[in-house]
DNA sequence: TCCATTAATCGTATATTTGCGATATAATAT
DNA sequence: ATATTATATCGCAAATATACGATTAATGGA
C-alpha cells in the first residue's frame, strides 16, 4: 500500500529521519558546505557554484530552511541565508547519544 | 524535467548524502537503535519491534547494509545484523569536517 | 514611473521511495 | 521426503522527491 507509517514512530526517531533527510542531496550537502565556509550570508552566489536552475536551488534552500539547518531572512532584493549551527548541535547530541552508550560496552559484534 | 544530476556533485558530496538518506527514515533509525541497544545479531525481533510487515522490514534492511550502516551475515534459516561501527565513525568524522573549521572562526553570522 | 535584478512559487513531468501481499529460497525439524 | 520457520525478493499501487521553465513579487535604480 501507499500509506506511510512515520507517524507510528517515536518524535526523536522521526526528528533524527528528517534532519537525516534534509542532507540526503549532494546539493544540499553542497550548499551547506558554500554556508559553513563562508559563514556569512549569501544569496544568489549559491546558485551560480551549484548545476541546477535557480529553481531548483531555491527549492533545496526551502527544505534546509524548513528543517531547521539554515536560517534565512529576506535583504531587499535578494535572500540571506546561514547555518544554524544550534540544529547541528542539537543534531549531533542526539544521533550520537543513540549509540555512544553501547558502543563503549561492546565494539565486537557477531558479523 | 526529471533528470536527476547528482553525479554532478563531488564525490564526498555524494557519499555524505547517501549516509543522510540511507537515516532518513523513522523505521531505519528504529532500526539502529534496536540493534545499538543490542549489539549483536538480531534477525526478526526487530519485524516484532516495528509496525511493519516483514517485506518492508527487509528492505530497509537492505538498504542500511547497501549504505553499509550495517553489517549482515546468514546464520542457518536466519539473518544477523549489527552495526558498522567504523562507518558511523568515519560519516561523522566527514561530516563535522565539513563544518567545524568555520565554526571556529565565528559563531556569528548575519541572519 | 518604468525597468532591471533577485528570488520565491506554480505547474508539470519523471524518478524514486514506501509499503504490502504473494511468492521464492534455504535451512532445520519431523 | 515433507513440513515448518525465517528471510529475501517480486510486483504492484500510492506518495514523495527532483528538476525545470514560466510566472510572480518585491526592491532599487534610471
Amino acid at each position: 500500500m501507499a500509506v506511510h507509517k512515520k507517524e507510528e514512530f517515536t518524535q526523536k526517531e522521526q526528528e533524527l529521519a528528517e534532519f537525516a533527510k534534509a542532507m540526503a542531496h549532494p546539493a544540499r550537502i553542497a550548499i551547506l558546505k558554500v554556508l559553513a565556509t563562508r559563514n556569512e550570508c549569501i544569496c544568489g552566489e549559491i546558485v551560480d557554484v551549484l548545476p541546477l536552475a535557480q529553481s531548483t536551488v531555491s527549492q533545496h534552500l526551502k527544505e534546509l530552511k524548513n528543517a531547521g539547518l539554515i536560517d534565512g531572512t529576506v535583504d531587499g532584493p535578494r535572500s540571506c541565508y546561514c547555518i544554524n549551527w544550534k540544529a547541528f548541535e542539537k543534531f549531533f547530541a542526539e544521533f550520537s547519544g543513540l549509540f555512544t552508550s553501547l558502543k563503549i560496552k561492546n565494539e565486537k559484534a557477531c558479523c
